[in-house]
DNA sequence: GTCCGGCGTTGATCTGGATCAATGACGGCG
DNA sequence: CGCCGTCATTGATCCAGATCAACGCCGGAC
């Protein structure tokens, strides 16, 4: 499958020792609000692991006990409907930060879509080093917000986009994202599956299928292979997934 | 029209003196972060004003330079594309805190639906005024969280959920806040008109119509006149809201 | 190599909600 | 009072995307 990285990664199950400091993803977290000199600290308290492909990090409705960062690999958030409907609220990959709730249980699933690492803290003891950095509060708040930014974009394309808009917009996402995790911004992977997407978009696996190959038909994308995207024409495309096109 | 407020309230255009020691929708809001032997230093920062029925508060895309508390009435946030179609993110009532943008713009716009009572903060102020009040960088990320669970919420409502679904979540959700606004738990008034309701739930005037004749002509509503909603049914209606009905 | 199971694509048909089109109910105003 | 403009309701028809149904492709097990 995927190699597992570009280069080899010490896992430290203790949590103890360097992990924080030599953190590919660090850089592009909230951990960064954490200044160098302090770092063992934030080491001290996470706890690095491994997510094989399918497996559940978070369990929508138990207790919030564990704050995530994601260092590599794409995780999927969602809820379901008691009858199996589900959306997935969003996607998230490397340096982005999960757990955030406001009562104290969870109020999503994230699930590993690929194989991903992860750094675990516990709220209680996140909770205490906030009190010393609060710029880390601040940069929780700007990560709050970002994701609220985020939400609303994907209100207005769940309520109000059609199919070919909805897929637009998801293929320019992922364009500005892939740049630096799985290719360049003409040419990515999709770590997710068709069923993924279609649950992000708010349609069926049969329609974003459709909807592909009418793009590739029409020149706007290429198709590589099922998880290969490359964009043709991005002017078009992002016209189109802002209503224009 | 509607009665602005059962008790007189001192408007303080100069945002000097006492508006916030006195104000009704505090307890509900940010501002109870500041204690109340402070009270004066967050007045001084504020501008209270009110805002008739259908002005815009904030616009998509302006620089981002105020937050705003709303102390009574009713405001949508919402976006919009180019071609006129419109999602509304939220209805904002008293106590909601708005105006948290990330980049320096804001990302959606906001406007007054009936008469609008609100405060009014210079963000750079309000900077000067999170150092000294720690809490209030806490309770900001806390209305943030809070906005990500229901956002979340509304995307599995807007990507899954049946137009019936849709109006049940929605009126549950309205019979839980009118408790302290707009009446009790089974009796209020919807401030909002139907083409809101559509815009805010991914539908069309005529379905959320349609729907709300539906729903009384099975009995587990009244609608007495078009702006209020009798719940005869709270389980029923949960369960539909739930995917369970 | 063959079998098998999961995923993706494609085609045929169906349908929930959109669109188009009146009509009805208020509330404000002269 | 009657006139009008706005909003809500109701009916008839349409259509984007869902559903139902094959079928193709590829990778792993043996």
């Amino acid at each position: 499958m995927l190699a597992p990285s570009t280069r080899p990664v010490v896992l430290d199950p203790h949590g103890a020792g360097n992990a924080c400091a030599h953190c590919d993803a660090r850089s592009h977290s909230v951990c960064n609000a954490v200044p160098d000199s302090d770092i063992a600290r934030l080491a001290a308290i996470a706890t690095v692991s491994h997510a094989q492909p399918g497996t559940t990090l978070i369990q929508e409705g138990d207790p919030a006990t564990h704050f995530f960062n994601i260092s590599a690999g794409t995780v999927r958030m969602y809820k379901l409907l008691p009858d199996g409907r589900r959306q997935i609220t969003g996607f998230a990959g490397m340096g982005h930060f999960l757990g955030l709730a406001v009562s104290d249980t969870y109020a999503f699933s994230a699930e590993a879509i690929d194989t991903v690492r992860y750094c675990r803290f516990s709220r209680a003891r996140v909770r205490t080093l906030l009190d010393d950095y609060p710029a880390m509060d601040k940069r929780l708040l700007e990560v709050a917000s970002t994701e609220l930014v985020a939400a609303q974009d994907q209100m207005l394309l769940l309520g109000r986009k059609t199919a070919r808009e909805r897929l637009a917009s998801f293929l320019m996402t992922q364009s500005r994202q892939g740049v630096f995790c799985h290719g360049t911004r003409a040419q990515f992977v999709l770590p997710m599956s068709r069923g993924d997407i279609a649950d992000y978009l708010g349609l069926t696996i049969e329609t974003v299928s459709r909807t592909f190959t009418k793009l590739r038909s029409e020149g706007f994308i290429d198709i590589p292979s099922a998880t290969e995207i490359t964009i043709r024409a991005p002017v078009a495309l992002e016209g189109m997934a802002t209503g224009m096109g």
